[in-house]
RNA sequence: GCCCGCUUAGCUCAGUGGUAGAGCACUCGCUUCACACGCGAGGGGUCAGUGGUUCGAAUCCACUAGCGGGCACCA
């Protein structure tokens, strides 16, 4: 069989997936057993206007990992993927297109609209899932969902009725965050704070029947027009005698009162706030505690209205700040101007300044929801954050929560089940029958508005799974195992579906939730389609193979970090390695075949079997632990490390004699038995992670067959991302083989350094003369001659109890107390050597006296636990032994 | 203003009470029969600073500085 001698990922990763899919592998339905636990997932719905990010790729490596692992493990396993419509961005999108038709929305009608929205969906939407296939993630496709199926909008429609008729939805007219571009009311988790150099000016009203003044302070001028009172703290001693007076409103003829109101910091601008009661939060408040009038004076398109004065209507809001602000100027009125910098509110989609207004919307009263989310959180724990610190932010957020503004006024989404009769009547249903009924006439308008799409995102745990419905997808999959996503939507998704979950099925949606880091760019930005600062995942794919950049997103777990190509490139070197390891093996297959029973624990292994064994079984320990606790990057570095040091770099090396023999028989078939199965445990450890190579190896080694699948798929044909994954077996941890291999790679790295010091040509082979008076170490030694002579490349390998070693060699003090040495007739440089050891004897002496004070410190011996004591008695001990070596060898030199 | 995180080798990052780690970069030597996307051997860190707790601190606590993030306020 011919392999290439380097991996070519696009050639794995164009066969198996559709393979996979085609054979049923990614449905749960492909587990046999009856029994088998549960683990489920459901995708946090892209959006479908959506394309492949960074973030997308992360997230879905991690739960791509978590899901084939425990497929591998024999859980029933289902990873839900599907979509979210996306209200604004997607009404947008097909806006544009319309645009360039010369066409708005409105020419052609709601129905229409939302038509062309299907339209572009169907022919252009959900490029994600095809980028999601080529990522290799195990979703379950026949479970498909969109946020917009009727089955999910039956869904939505239904917690809308519930929540309505236990009073927990209303409607009504308040003050909400309006954007004047997208002509929508947004939520508060969708409005962003900016920072801004602005203005701050003093503006004076003058005290009716009197020739004083009160000045105010405000960032926008302009709102004045729509004051209906000014208000002063009541234990404000400056203004305390104009409490209850009247100002005259300039530029209008209204007059407005005083008020004290405990909001008015004495300490800000000049103690007295203007309030505005139509276009501020607070002031809004405070106009409901004092009976203000609410006058509007700008309008849904940031337009001043007519109540702003005839002069000023219909003037855009900071072209009316420049009039307002002369006019001012002109009466004298305008105190001063100062330099202010303070915090704007923007759409967080568009940008747009958001203009606070009083519009009739419908909200959802968050404090009965919140309760339970904070209930299930202290009583069961749930959901469990990773890393913990999440849960305060949660927490917190939670705390002062406010109610939700779930209307939006758009055309694509789920339109609000309200009907108004003619006369005005409200009923709110399920459908337009059920509303007919209600309201006893079929002459019926639907609520225009359509919900948030983060309302249908709330249901999605469960939605998915066919709620209301008891479906037996509902029944086994609820509540999912963890949630895995970014922490900016910890707020707008995860807490919302906890409360939706409790709400309605009396559970918490998912046990966990693991938040991933964020890939910023080089420079430590986030990565954003405005700064084009981002790495396209397909790109990557295509450089460096899917399964180097998933396993370099793993290990990026959940910290911030900085994209860095050149990581890609060495996971991309590491699968490399991964398929020369079985490029060898393979090529030295002949006569043998996968055989998990030759990795039990027998009396006739060789050193590096046990040790291997041991090594493979501790990594499938910390593996598992790492994976379990989300410790992902822990997860890889261990993996690396097993493969490439503990595998190739020793167990290949030290069982390539056996495997390569020109004499057939069987200790050569048992040693290829041996690595091929070894082999076969390592790339099913990777598979969760490199899914592609490790299909690829695993299918073309011998014995790779059914009968290697967990019991749960046995009728499956063979694939990897079936087979049984590794288990640990004590058994096979073995402590004293890995020291005796320890002092064999400690022995082997001795004397390479020693070559390397002495510059002998690679190819030289030497006498290497090895002594130690510890009769255990030279029989180690004494077993793995062999390998160690290949190894070192010597020619001769001589192992005693004291030092034979002419003077004229280049020396090293081995672990343990022995001497590894090579005669150099005639190459020595004995005053150079001398330095050399001398070096060495100054770094033992600074080790000891570490040690040793550490040791002659009474309180250290009382207080610190026995096994630490030990271990650094064994340490001196050592110390000591080697310092007595390097003096007999520096004496030998003499 | 409040909360959270980060600061460790030239770079990107692990490590959370007991001998400072990885990858990349760097130096030296190698076409050694799986792999030059490789092999072997090296060099390189007062773990941001100060103080404290402790037998012992990169690790725990407090404060400081710098960077990043979130929340609130902003008349």
């Amino acid at each position: 069989m011919e392999i290439p001698k380097q991996y070519d990922p696009k050639q794995a990763e164009e066969h198996h997936y559709s393979r996979w899919e085609q054979a049923g592998f990614f449905a749960p339905e492909a587990n046999q057993d009856r029994n088998a636990p549960v683990f489920s997932i459901v995708i946090p719905p892209p959006n479908v206007t959506g394309s492949l990010h960074m973030g997308h790729a992360l997230q879905h490596t991690m739960m791509d990992v978590m899901t084939r692992y425990k497929r591998m493990c024999g859980y029933r396993t289902l990873w839900v993927p599907g979509m979210d419509h996306a209200g604004i961005s997607t009404q947008l999108m097909v806006t544009r297109e319309l645009k360039k038709e010369r066409l708005t929305r409105h020419d052609l009608g709601r129905e229409e609209f939302v038509e062309r929205v299907w339209q572009w969906k169907q022919e252009s939407g959900g490029q994600i899932t095809k980028q999601m296939r080529r990522e290799g993630a195990s979703v379950d496709w026949s479970r498909e969902k969109f946020t917009m199926d009727e089955d999910l909008s039956r869904a939505v429609r239904e917690v809308f009725v519930r929540l309505y008729e236990e009073g927990m939805i209303y409607r009504g007219n308040r003050i909400v965050n309006w954007c004047p571009n997208d002509q929508t009311v947004l939520s508060d988790l969708e409005v962003e704070k900016v920072p801004q150099a602005g203005k701050l000016y003093y503006l004076q009203y003058p005290v009716k029947g009197s020739d004083e003044r009160i000045t105010v302070a405000t960032t926008r001028p302009e709102t004045m027009l729509g004051d209906t009172g000014v208000a002063v703290n009541p234990r404000d001693e400056r203004y305390r005698r104009f409490v209850g007076s009247t100002l005259l409103l300039p530029l209008t003829s209204r007059e407005i009162p005083v008020v004290a109101d405990d909001f008015v910091d004495p300490e800000f601008g000049t103690g007295a706030v203007k309030v505005t009661p139509a276009h501020d939060p607070n002031d809004y408040e405070m106009g409901v505690r004092h009976g203000l009038d609410q006058v509007v004076v700008i309008d849904t398109h940031a337009r001043m209205t007519e109540a702003a004065g005839a002069d000023l209507a219909g003037l855009d809001r900071y072209k009316a700040r420049e009039a307002v602000v002369e006019q001012f100027e002109e009466l004298g009125l305008l105190e001063r101007v100062i330099d202010y910098e303070f915090s704007i509110s923007k759409c967080e989609r568009c940008k747009t300044v958001v203009e606070p207004l009083i519009s009739l919307q419908w909200f959802v009263r968050m404090e009965p929801l919140r309760d339970l989310a904070l209930e299930v959180l202290s009583k069961e724990k749930k959901p469990r954050f990773s890393p913990e610190s999440y849960d305060k932010v949660y927490t917190n957020w939670l705390e002062n929560i406010r109610d939700w503004t779930i209307s939006r006024q758009l055309w694509w989404g789920h339109q609000i089940p309200a009907w108004y009769t003619e006369t005005g009547e409200m009923v709110v249903a399920r459908s337009l029958a059920e509303a007919t009924a209600k309201a006893g006439t079929a002459k019926l308008t639907q609520d225009p508005d359509v919900l948030d799409t983060w309302f249908s995102s709330a249901l999605w745990p469960f939605s998915t799974l066919g709620w209301p419905v008891e479906t037996d997808d509902l029944k086994t999959f609820y509540p999912t195992s963890v949630l895995v996503t970014a922490r900016d939507i910890i707020f707008l998704w995860v807490s919302r579906m906890v409360m939706m979950g409790m709400k309605f099925m009396g559970r918490e949606p998912f046990a966990d939730v693991y938040i991933t880091g964020t890939i910023l760019d080089p420079q430590g930005q986030r990565m954003s389609k405005t700064k084009m600062n981002g790495v396209d995942p397909l790109e990557v794919f295509d450089k460096y193979g899917v399964d180097a950049t998933r396993i370099m997103l793993a290990s990026v777990g959940s910290t911030d970090s900085r994209w860095n190509e050149k990581q890609v490139e060495s996971y991309r070197n590491f699968a490399n390695k991964i398929w020369n390891a079985a490029r060898f093996a393979l090529m030295n297959s002949e006569g043998a075949r996968i055989d998990p029973r030759t990795l039990a624990k027998s009396e006739d292994l060789a050193l590096h079997d046990r040790w291997i064994l041991s090594r493979l079984n501790k990594t499938t320990r910390d593996l598992q632990a790492a994976i379990a606790g989300y410790q992902f990057h822990e997860a890889v570095q261990t993996l690396y490390h097993f493969f490439w040091d503990d595998f190739c770099d020793w167990y290949i090396e030290l069982t390539k004699a056996d495997v390569t023999s020109e004499a057939e028989g069987p200790q050569r078939i048992q040693s290829r038995t041996r690595l091929l199965s070894v082999l076969d445990q390592a790339l099913r450890l990777l598979h969760p992670f490199m899914p592609y190579i490790t299909e690829d190896l695993w299918l073309r080694l011998p014995g790779a067959a059914s009968d290697l699948l967990h019991p749960a798929y046995a009728s499956a044909s063979p694939t990897i991302m079936l087979a049984a994954f590794p288990t640990m077996r004590d058994e096979l941890i073995d402590e004293q083989a890995e020291w005796e291999m320890q002092a064999v790679i400690d022995l082997v790295t001795r004397a390479r350094n020693l070559r390397s010091e002495m510059n002998i040509k690679p190819g030289e082979r030497v006498s290497v003369l090895v002594s130690s008076p510890d009769e255990q170490l030279r029989s180690v030694y004494s077993a793995s001659a062999d390998q160690i002579s290949r190894l070192v490349r010597a020619s001769k390998l001589q192992i005693s109890a004291a030092s034979e070693a002419p003077r004229a060699s280049a020396r090293a003090v081995l672990t343990g107390g022995g001497e590894v040495a090579i005669p150099l007739e005639g190459l020595i440089d004995f005053e150079q050597e001398r330095q050399r050891l001398g070096k060495e004897q100054e770094k033992l002496r600074a080790e000891a006296v570490k040690v040793e004070t550490q040791l002659a410190n009474p309180s250290f011996v009382e207080r610190a636990p026995a096994e630490k004591v030990n271990e650094l008695r064994a340490r001196i001990a050592d110390i000591a032994q080697r310092t007595a070596q390097l003096q007999q060898t520096v004496e030998n030199l003499q």
